[in-house]
DNA sequence: AAAAGGCCCTGGTCGC
DNA sequence: TGCGACCAGGGCCTTT
C-alpha cells in the first residue's frame, strides 16, 4: 500500500522511463479510475508530452504539454508498469497510455480504488490537492502543535489525517507510533510541544529512511517489476514480536485500521 | 463542528 | 475439496 516513500519512490522510476515521450492516446478498459468524462479526459492527453512528475503527500502530478496536468492516486494497490505496445495486457490493466515509441504505460489495480483527474495549473490551490496539509519535512513544530493541541483524536488517527500533514498510511502510522514510544491510542493534545516536535522528527527520519531503501514493499507494490530491492524492515508493523523487547505485539482496530503496538515499549502517556 | 461509520473493490484466508 | 463469510484499507461521503 503506498504511502508517501513508495509514491516517491514510483515517482523516481517512472520519471526515468516515460519523461518526454509522447502520449499518443488513452484507453479507458476501466472508466471509473478516471474522475473526469472519459472523452475528456482522453482528449486532454493525448497528442502531448510528459514534461515532469511531481508529488503532494501521496499523490502523482503529471505535468503535459499545453498546461495539461493531471493527477494520480493509487490507493491500495495501484501500480505503473512500463510495457511494450505489443504485450498482451495483464488483469488488472485499467488505465493504458499509449506513447509514440511504442510502449505503454499500464495502470495496474486489483482492486480498482486509485483515482486520476485533471487539474489545472493552479492545482496547489485546488481541492483535493488544496487540501493537504505539509508533509512532515515542511511542517514545523508551531503548525502541527496549533492543529492537534486541542485534538481529541489519537495519535496515531492524528497521523494518518492527510489535511493534518500529508503522506503517511497506515503501515508508517504504526512505525512512527512504535519509535515514539507511544500508544497509538494516547490523544493527540497530550503531546507537549517538545514531543510534537519529536513527532515530526521521527516521522521525517521514518520517511526518509524508508525513500533511502526505496518504499516497503506488503502486498502487491511494485514499480516497474524492481521488486527485490524493497525489503525494509518494520518495526512493529504486521511483527509478531517486539523487535526490541520479544515481547508480543498487541493488533487492535484503531478507527477501522489494523494498529500494531508493543504494550511494554509504547505506554500511554496520560 | 468534529467524529464515527459506510462505501468502493478483489483476492486471500478461515471455518465448516 | 468446496464454498461462503470475512478481512484488508485511503479517501470521500453521509450520518450522528
Amino acid at each position: 500500500m503506498p504511502e508517501l516513500p513508495e509514491v516517491e519512490t514510483v515517482r523516481q522510476t517512472l520519471k526515468h522511463f516515460v519523461l518526454n515521450k509522447k502520449i499518443i492516446s488513452a484507453d479507458l478498459r476501466y472508466p471509473k479510475i478516471i474522475e473526469d468524462e472519459p472523452e475528456i479526459f482522453k482528449q486532454a492527453v493525448s497528442n502531448k508530452k510528459i514534461l515532469d512528475i511531481d508529488r503532494m503527500g501521496k499523490y502523482l502530478i503529471f505535468l503535459l504539454e499545453e498546461q495539461t496536468v493531471f493527477i494520480a492516486h493509487l490507493r491500495m494497490e495501484g501500480k505503473f508498469n512500463i510495457k511494450s505496445t505489443d504485450t498482451f495486457y495483464q488483469k488488472h490493466d485499467h488505465i493504458i497510455f499509449h506513447f509514440d515509441d511504442g510502449t505503454d504505460m499500464r495502470y495496474n489495480d486489483t482492486r480498482k480504488f486509485g483515482r486520476m483527474k485533471l487539474v489545472g495549473m493552479n492545482y496547489v490551490d485546488e481541492p483535493p490537492l488544496s487540501q493537504l496539509g505539509k508533509e512532515p519535512f515542511d511542517i514545523t513544530e508551531e503548525e502541527l502543535y496549533r492543529k492537534i493541541h486541542h485534538s481529541s483524536l489519537a495519535v496515531k488517527t492524528v497521523l494518518l489525517d492527510q489535511h493534518i500533514m500529508s503522506g503517511i498510511g497506515n503501515i508508517y502510522a504504526n512505525e512512527i507510533c512504535f519509535h515514539m514510544k507511544i500508544d497509538p491510542r494516547t490523544k493527540a493534545s497530550r503531546l507537549s510541544k517538545k514531543r510534537t516536535r519529536e513527532l515530526i522528527e521521527i516521522s521525517v527520519s521514518v520517511l526518509k529512511e524508508a525513500i533511502k531503501q526505496g518504499g516497503t514493499t506488503i502486498h502487491s507494490f511494485d514499480a516497474n517489476g524492481i521488486h527485490g530491492l524493497f525489503q525494509v524492515k518494520l518495526s512493529v508493523h504486521g511483527q509478531k514480536n517486539c523487535t526490541v523487547c520479544k515481547n508480543s505485539i498487541k493488533k487492535i482496530m484503531l478507527n477501522g485500521r489494523g494498529t500494531y503496538f508493543c504494550p511494554f515499549c509504547q505506554k500511554k502517556r496520560y
